[in-house]
DNA sequence: GCCAGTCCTAAGCGCTTGCTCAGCGGCGCG
DNA sequence: CGCGCCGCTGAGCAAGCGCTTAGGACTGGC
């Protein structure tokens, strides 16, 4: 098997809730193609051509072009929102909870990162009501990490001045992370997960317990 | 003087390099409507609109719409090298050198949000020739700072045992303002080029002689 | 007064875009 | 075998795209 074809597999397994089989064929080529030339330089024929089928079948399963980003949004929304709701609402000291977020959440950007770059970066093509939607499962996001932060600084745990501005950079930085990664890049997702964890931590100045730490 | 006007005026200072009027008035506008929509889904009719022009006037100046675009990275791009080659090769310590440069980068992605963006986020939409130039100027900007983060870590001021990986992250979370960052929002460009430069200082572990430090 | 040169516009060309629609093939069912 | 239905295609439409071209209005030099 090819790393084409494993790639593939891979992206039906994170597609698996869109059916009939063709309508999730067509969700995959689309975030290839949005994820490499943007949404606007996307063209249907190139969508429906990658999913092997002819322009027109991609009328049958939505009703637009946007709907399919619509609809790439909203998943890739809702298991960025479970990542961190998993992190948010484990046992552990707010330290414990970071690391695990920061880990998990910037390793699921790099591992996903051409579905992880359509959701971030393509934003802006929704419409008006689709927009307000998805940016909704943002603001839940954000709040979710935002108070791990605010339980770190009330424990003492953590030396966070401006709580909304630190959740703002943590969260941007684990964004950013699809927008640079590669699968040829010398950093596996795990490895990048790692790293950002233990630059965070120190960021909002954990007790160094093995801050600097590698491996699970 | 209104809002819009003083923004205007802002933006030909940023663009003062770029003759004859004409020529600078379409690079701002460019700019406005790429920074908004981005560059696939800007018409020459609406940039050459905003400058106050007919479409076909817009030809007399760039041959392409492509090659406003290439002017305004390269612009841009030569501007952030500047800026970067500013901090590193001042006198100081790493860590002075490492505040100066993140402050100054952040806060001009910041302050220059728009432009920031259109250089960051649509590399993609240049030509291969193009991109591969500006590519080099990108490569430069971050081999400052990867000097100054080895510095540190050579002198034992900072712990980083990843420094390409370190350098990745901090140029990361400074580009990413330009994503973000609205003059709506809380934060003035200042106010984030000094919250950044501190969470940074953290993050590679520097010696915290007010690092906690604001103003000025 | 007249010309050359500069800067711009009105009109529009050739092409691609998102999307539609009439109709076809093949499968399940009786 | 024959019928209905679902998934799909070939062909194509209206609109909008990047870009071109012919020509007009203004300016400075003589």
């Amino acid at each position: 098997m090819g790393a084409a074809a494993e790639r593939a597999e891979e992206e039906n397994q994170e597609w698996a809730g869109v059916t009939p089989d063709a309508a999730r064929r067509l969700v995959g080529a689309a975030v290839e193609a949005f994820a490499e030339r943007g949404y606007h330089a996307t063209t249907t024929r190139d969508i429906a051509g990658r999913a092997g089928m002819s322009p027109a079948a991609l009328y049958i399963h939505y009703k637009t072009k946007e709907e399919l980003l619509y609809r790439i949004s909203g998943i890739g929304h809702e298991k960025a929102l479970r990542i961190m709701g998993a992190a948010a609402g484990a046992e552990g000291s707010a330290t414990e909870r970071l690391r695990d977020a920061v880990r998990t959440f910037a390793r699921w950007h790099a591992e996903h990162h051409t579905t992880a770059r359509v959701i971030q970066y393509e934003l802006q093509a929704l419409s008006p009501e689709h927009y307000t939607e998805i940016a909704d499962l943002r603001r839940r996001t954000d709040r979710l990490l935002r108070q791990i932060i605010q339980d770190g600084a009330d424990s003492g745990e953590f030396r966070a001045d401006d709580v909304p501005g630190t959740t703002l950079a943590v969260l941007s930085l684990c964004v950013d992370v699809a927008r640079w990664f590669t699968a040829q890049g010398p950093r596996t997702p795990d490895e990048v997960g790692t790293l950002y964890a233990d630059l965070v931590l120190r960021m909002v100045g954990a007790p160094a317990d093995r801050a600097g730490s590698r491996g699970a």
